[in-house]
DNA sequence: CCTACCGATCGGTAGG
DNA sequence: CCTACCGATCGGTAGG
């Protein structure tokens, strides 16, 4: 009501100047980069999201942080689920990008590699530059609507799925006792958790830590 | 605004009838347990907070499923901050107490059977009946404010501090291979996350679940 | 994308 | 604990 949020968009140029676009400048007619902006507006919602919780993020947080109008917003989304489910549709998909990545970039791997392999992505996935985007997908699941829901199930789906093969391989190897679906459960959670108490600040390495889960998880 | 919320208190009883204390009876009058009502309050709190998460759950949403008017819960609570505090320190009291219960239980045991012990008591605590106090306050952490966050990170200490000699001894023993504390956090965290997946009334047994992960974390 | 709004909701309070 | 409210905030929109 009261903030100015930025002080942007007074009219220091009257009507004797040539008329000019509101809003912040584009350098170019041609550079108006739509997506830019749509995505800026990903990001810092993001950010915000997985700092404060979807609910306790205003659409003028978000608007604030992308330097736009408390309206602007709804100009790239419809509503604030949509940038929700939007936030989180970006983040699986780089989330399984990630992981083929690095699952391709193994040469001749074992199951033990393959399995250290997953568990480095995951943890760069959560941690690694550009991180907020899946943790928001990991808390903030039940603020979609439910047919939004589906449709990311399907992609997380595809995401787990990439550990079958490997749990499989790992079991049937003996490196692994616990029934394949419960192991996988839990070594997602027990990485996902990290969520909560990793502090990619305080300098410990995202290797060590995969080093350490490995560790447990597999026997000798 | 328009919310009839409940249609109990339209004045059914006019002026004709004797004078009757409002809201829903009381069978005597030094029945009126006060900690009873507040009680009512902090379950229906713990059950909203964990289902919608605290800042889309209204403090009328918590006053109706309490059966009161929406003003009411500020007689028992200053504020919808305190009432998520006293939720969480609820859960942690009674994880504490479950904890200790469990690991005096035990005669002459092993660590593994420490070990077992305090998984299937956390499984109890997450999932078992009453078991929505500490998922809200897994899940609803960063709503706090930084005070109330100070208190209750002692008695999270306290929690888990009971893990630390047993794992230790696992390390030392061999059962173990990862470093004790970042055990600690990936076990932790591969047993909270299971609110996420886990559905008591799919009949899966906390007890499955719990040889489960001792066999995922456990060598031989 | 900004301006200027609206309608609804929400946490909280005074007074009984 | 209920009644009757208030002030603030919030998602969203019309129109440019």
């Amino acid at each position: 009501m009261k903030a100015p949020e930025t002080v942007t968009a007074i009219p220091a140029t009257p009507d004797t100047a040539p008329k000019r676009p509101r809003g912040r400048p584009r350098k170019t007619v041609d550079e108006r980069d739509d997506g830019n902006r749509r995505h800026e507006l990903l990001r810092a919602a993001a950010k915000l999201f997985r700092r404060k919780g979807f609910a306790a993020t205003t659409t003028r947080d978000i608007a604030a942080a992308a330097g736009m109008q408390s309206g602007s917003p709804f100009y790239h989304f419809k509503s604030k689920d949509v940038l929700l489910f939007a936030v989180m549709e970006e983040g699986m998909q780089t989330a399984i990008a990630r992981q083929q990545q690095t699952l391709m970039a193994l040469k001749n791997p074992t199951p033990v590699e393959q399995l250290r392999g997953l568990v480095r992505a995951h943890f760069e996935v959560l941690h690694g530059p550009g991180s907020d985007f899946i943790p928001v997908m990991l808390y903030e699941h039940r603020s979609l609507l439910a047919r939004q829901r589906t449709v990311l199930a399907k992609l997380q789906v595809q995401y787990e799925s990439a550990w079958n093969p490997v749990l499989e391989a790992l079991h049937a190897s003996g490196h692994l006792r616990a029934p394949v679906k419960l192991a996988r459960l839990l070594i997602l959670g027990a990485l996902s958790w990290s969520v909560q108490w990793f502090d990619p600040k305080k300098g410990a390495s995202l290797d060590g830590l995969a080093d350490a889960a490995v560790a447990l998880f597999l026997k000798e």
